[in-house]
DNA sequence: CGTTTATTTATAATAATTCTAAACTATTGA
DNA sequence: TCAATAGTTTAGAATTATTATAAATAAACG
């Protein structure tokens, strides 16, 4: 599968036929949502309300399809921060989250503000996938 | 509420006397579960599979319920890693984690073999709770 | 003891997510 | 252009981890 980044912004069309999903009008639709404006992070729930706001007529179960599709494609990745829901960040280059506990808010972290000094080596017959660094906050943001 | 650390091993029944919660059958068994050996990692349903195996009376609610006031005691932490379930980690020092994503489990890494090097400051009007290390693995352990 | 208060439990409820299978739509190539 | 195919969407049911409820039980305390 081609490697497809989703920003700068290219036109939602050019980024279905490159992940090599049709274009339909829900995945255009999503598309336009999430990456028209800058980097940001949904979990399905707000997303769909989001596409309900604008007048997109789509069922919940699309926006999951098209979350983990996107997601494969390599155009979102998701991000565990809340056993209770599932997060997708459109920003899919190196980097960590703040996590604003009271408000269930992700924020990005600068790929150079953390630096990870050491790291172990991964255990025999395994290799390293990810190193996720998460910064959990409390108080207003 | 007093700070009560599970290790190194102490009688059950000390620990939640410190724990200002009643020793009950329940709770003294799962006590034993989790700390008479080393350090580990369960989940509610491994935790009841396992007392059941051990003849341990007692309903899955209960589990859940113990964990938690476990965890509100300072006895466990909770780590997030997976979106379908909840882990707890007996050892609440400080230290990070290796998730084996293929198997989905979880095994400590020393305090000290990760080091953060920079770490940015915490947004106006927020405190950092907690930084959380992930360290993914794909491959056999 | 007996009373109060905390705990346990079976069961129902919840909530996020996935599944199913029928209806629909984009693609393909004659 | 159009029919056939293959991929997509959807309503609604199913699933799964977890939490809530409220009655029964057990610990604490005088």
């Amino acid at each position: 599968m081609e490697t497809v980044a989703p920003f700068p912004y290219r036109d939602p069309s050019e980024l279905l036929r490159r992940a090599r999903l049709r274009p339909t009008r829900q995945r255009l639709a999503l598309a336009r949502l999430l990456f028209a404006g800058g980097p940001r992070h949904v979990t399905a729930e707000s997303l769909f309300a989001e596409a309900q706001t604008a007048n997109v007529r789509l069922s919940l179960a699309t926006v999951y399809n098209t979350l983990h599709q996107f997601t494969e494609a390599g155009l979102l990745r998701e991000v565990v921060v809340d056993s209770s829901c599932t997060y997708f960040d459109t920003n899919v280059s190196e980097h960590h989250h703040f996590f604003h506990e009271d408000q269930g808010v992700l924020t990005d972290i600068d790929g150079e503000e953390v630096n990870i000094h050491a790291l172990p080596a991964a255990p025999e017959g395994t290799k390293i996938s990810r190193v996720d660094v998460i910064i959990r906050l409390s108080g207003q943001k």
